[in-house]
DNA sequence: GTAACCAATGAAAGCGCTTCCATAGTGGGT
DNA sequence: ACCCACTATGGAAGCGCTTTCATTGGTTAC
């Protein structure tokens, strides 16, 4: 069996009680007397247990981080900032991901009955009802990433989609000069792609451009489904003036590919922009003119905000925006291949 | 407060042991009290507490998964996989990443000192000293992920690299034709790298073709460092029969960009593949001819063997290797681009 | 000299649970 | 009628810790 604060105790010849108060609140304890204890918890090599102290004080030093796939680059940057930002306070992150909404529900049923994290941070590609339901009975604190539930008072931190869409789209029109934009969005019933085609569509409008239905396309972000949406419509597409708009970095990349092949040269002859900022961004030819995502940053200041609900659980609930950037590369046409 | 066992136990009109058994050994209790205290446990939606649990039963249902660094896709394929089986298995992972070798051995410590975890899952980069020692005197049973110790008694999950190294290079020299290939590797004390050499020079001295010091570079893994070292040594490079091995997909992304913009065809005037099959590699143009390394089975494969050992301590320590597979795609010529 | 205070410490309760042991009741074998 | 085995249950100890409360001896204030 591991030591116990009762063998440090007889070593140092005090009592248990005093032991605690070493490892709590040193300042209540004599100078000499301290100075035996920590002599006898570094000879044993003494560490509390930490279900002793749990059952006691209520409270883990673990946070809980469910995202919706754990796939691909995009969400391992959430975990990484958000893991860093932990550390540094001194928590624990219990990461965990959710194939979809059902399966994302009987994870959060799953945290709430262990209730063994202190706190958690939640982002769900999609809110559904049964998870409405289960954030709201949760016993710890939560924060929602990427998005807010209206009525529950949680806080949430989010990108501001509509801000770096209205950035992008500006950048193409006013800088950029282009007279027509094809928009080539993820599925129809994401929420990011929806904010990012408003933008795009307010955009055209405002200035005067054709926004032809036509020009609006809805794939499911993947590289090869925009390659071939590329290769059926480069035709049409190409011409000065001309860009193509993708919601991902990764289907901007397809499209790139396509061009190449077909000989279509970007961005001379038709200019062509991702979102995120991934890695893939900085590794095509031409690189891509995308917005950054701040997505280590997202995950840091969830768990910053949580550990601050965590301290004070009556705090009013805060929104965090954080506003994506601008990244100007080549295949926009306004900076030179390097 | 919470519900606690004795509200169940009031509520159903009976003692708490019988409460605890049904929550462990529910054999043990009559058919009708059973349900008794189930739909107690219901109307009071009564969850154990979890430290008071550990404190008698030594266990948190918990495993830790220490990676060496959380960017890029490559790590978040090791978490996915560990994290479906651990799920599969009734437990929550509690994910962290070490920036170098020093910054291991303090999370190592850490999760040691706070022994919260039933067990863990460790990838380190390199491993030193320090890192062999925290692991030595580790309190619940640990499993290596690609690599191991070899005087402890720990199991472990590898990549075979070798094998894999060794299928890419004979199918470079057998059945494309190489008659020339340059290795370009990641830093030359990571292990991986080394592995991947070796099989290199081996099957290049057993075909009797050259192995000039002179192509084998070292540099980090990263796109920019390897387009950069192609844009100088291109004209070096390309020739028929001439090949580039890269020691993964991004620097063979890298040198693929180069050979492009400089009017190098690939694979025509030279063959380039890589390693790892991450996403890139079927986003290159050529895509990618590389080897798929099963991280996600690696991840998976690594939380059942470490739950196999927290079930019986006793048992002699396995070393499973995964096999890579070798996916040929366009870049080395042996495949037409679709 | 006595009351009031303070710093330092120990004794003990209790957090919520599991489990050993004791007890009561039941039925079968003799 | 008696004993034994067996099932079902409760009582209570104890896991390792924090914290309240009481106790001690030493100061200071009047």
């Amino acid at each position: 069996m591991a030591v116990s604060i009762e063998d440090v105790a007889k070593r140092a010849g005090v009592s248990i009680s005093t032991v605690s108060r070493v490892l709590n609140r040193r300042e209540l304890v004599n100078k000499d007397t301290l100075q035996r204890v920590e002599q006898a918890i570094e000879e044993l090599n003494y560490r509390p247990n930490v279900f002793a102290r749990g059952l006691m004080l209520r409270k883990s030093e673990m946070l809980g981080l469910v995202l919706p796939d754990l796939h691909g680059e995009f969400y391992s940057e959430v975990i990484r900032g958000a893991n860093a930002k932990a550390r540094e306070l001194g928590y624990n992150l219990v990461v965990s991901s959710a194939k979809d909404s059902e399966d994302a529900h009987a994870l959060l049923q799953g945290f709430n009955r262990r209730s063994i994290i202190d706190g958690m941070a939640v982002m769900v590609s999609e809110v559904t009802d049964s998870i409405e339901e289960s954030l709201a009975g949760f016993r710890c604190p939560v924060t929602i990433l990427d998005d807010f539930l209206e009525h529950a008072g949680h806080d949430s931190v989010m990108i501001d989609q509509r801000s770096g869409s209205l950035a992008m789209m500006r950048h193409l029109v006013e800088r950029c000069g282009a007279k027509r934009v094809i928009f080539v969005g993820g599925l129809q019933t994401n929420a990011d792609t929806i904010m990012r085609r408003q933008a795009y569509q307010e955009v055209l409008t405002a200035s005067g451009l054709p926004c032809d239905p036509k020009d609006i396309h809805h794939l499911d972000y993947s590289y090869e489904k925009a390659r071939l949406l590329a290769v059926d419509n480069l035709g049409n597409w190409a011409g000065p003036g001309n860009c193509v708009y993708a919601a991902n970095d990764e289907m901007a990349a397809g499209i790139l590919a396509a061009a190449q092949e077909a000989g279509v040269r970007v961005p001379h002859d038709l200019a062509v922009v991702g979102f995120d900022d991934t890695r893939v961004a900085g590794m095509t030819r031409p690189s891509l003119t995308t917005v950054h995502v701040p997505l280590a940053q997202m995950g840091a200041i969830a768990i910053e905000v949580l550990c601050q609900r965590v301290a004070d659980p009556d705090r009013t609930p805060t929104r965090v925006a954080l506003r994506p950037r601008l990244v100007i590369r080549e295949s926009c046409g306004m900076k030179q291949a390097s």
